[in-house]
DNA sequence: TGCAAAGTAAACTCAAGAGTGTAATATGAT
DNA sequence: ATCATATTACACTCTTGAGTTTACTTTGCA
């Protein structure tokens, strides 16, 4: 059947980006020679190329694929009747839960070997990072308008807020100084998070 | 004289190093070749070898150099008699200072293209970094004793004021997608995390 | 069985980059 | 003037890695 040829060829062409998957990030765009890749993905490297006609193609399906599979974001809306506290400890635990997600990292190691010295390049891909952040800065407005919240600065605290939750879940994992963090530490911060910005910013009647 | 020989040698190592400090930065150690290097520098490729003699020495001189730089850290001890307020906007503001001076941005932004992809070698270092984190920390103990603070976990309050620095005026530059922030920004952040921080740990006695 | 598409192995080209050897030159001290 | 030392230009070796060529094999389908 033709599902088999394709089939065969889609298995060689996963073993492919698997294989670049993994050795990218161990070892980084740039110490990954194709030769390696070819024998890592038990594939010879002419195939590699009929696959991927450079590397560079390579590295922009790696980081483009992994970008989709983050990019299923979080919904949730503001909540007039319900405690701040509740709303913002789930969004915040959302946004956690994307941070550490194992695509999330693994696009942030491929791209950051990749960008760290094209920062024109890389200005581009965070400026349509920075417009998903959406969802918390729609919950903020949303409580602020409902006199809930107190705060002059949106951008500001959305930084706050941004910062500490990267601080603690993205960048220590991303450079592999920290090991990734359990279910437990996960809830643990997005409380402590929210118990230190409702403090400063909830409205006190 | 003998100053002048030394001078003349000088002179070159440091065109060298000025050279890879520059080069390094922006086109990364592996993307600054030797021959590029000796051009930048003005100096025939056989000096740069001279004086160091592999890229690695290179390299790590310029750590080196950068770290100690860096290390003239600050010096600042908890006052009961003064206003939490003042001392730790104080404290927070010399934090910020480190964070964002050249010379530690130069050195990260080395350090971070070197060790990337070696997460071990890092780890050493960072254990270094962490130990000089003493300042602040001394301040909150002190605080805490002297019944004006009101926090459980130490370690873990201390990331929170790292991470909102660092947040703000570290890893934007790092990657050089913020621009350095001027004296002003430099007030505004020590002062609103200093106001966020005391607003949720300070003794409401 | 036979054909077409895909895969393979291995030798190849080409470029770049690390590091060396050497003979000639410049510089400063005596 | 002379001598030691540092610097230079440049040709050289060696290695690595990207991408190609070619001749051969496997696979699955008709």
């Amino acid at each position: 059947m033709t599902t088999s040829t394709r089939s065969r060829s889609d298995i060689k062409r996963d073993a492919i980006i698997q294989a670049a998957k993994q050795a990218f990030q161990q070892y980084g765009v740039n110490g990954t020679s194709m030769d390696k890749l070819a024998k890592l993905a038990n594939v010879s490297k002419r195939t590699v190329y009929n696959h991927f006609s450079a590397k560079e193609e390579l590295v922009m399906h790696l980081i483009k694929e992994l970008w989709h599979k983050t990019m299923a974001g979080i919904t949730l809306s503001y909540d007039a009747r319900a405690p701040l506290h509740d709303q913002l400890e789930a969004l915040l635990l959302a946004e956690i839960e994307l941070l550490t997600g194992e695509e999330n990292l693994e696009l942030a190691r491929v791209a950051f070997g990749y960008f760290f010295y094209n920062p024109d390049k890389l200005k581009d891909e965070i400026a349509q990072l920075r417009a998903q952040k959406t969802v918390l800065s729609h919950w903020l407005v949303s409580a602020r308008a409902d006199g809930r919240l107190d705060y002059d600065d949106l951008d500001y605290v959305i930084k706050e807020l941004s910062y500490l939750l990267e601080g603690h879940c993205f960048w220590p994992q991303l450079l592999n100084i920290e090991a990734p963090l359990d279910a437990t530490q996960r809830r643990t911060i997005a409380k402590r998070t929210t118990a230190l910005f409702l403090s400063h910013y909830q409205k006190s009647a």
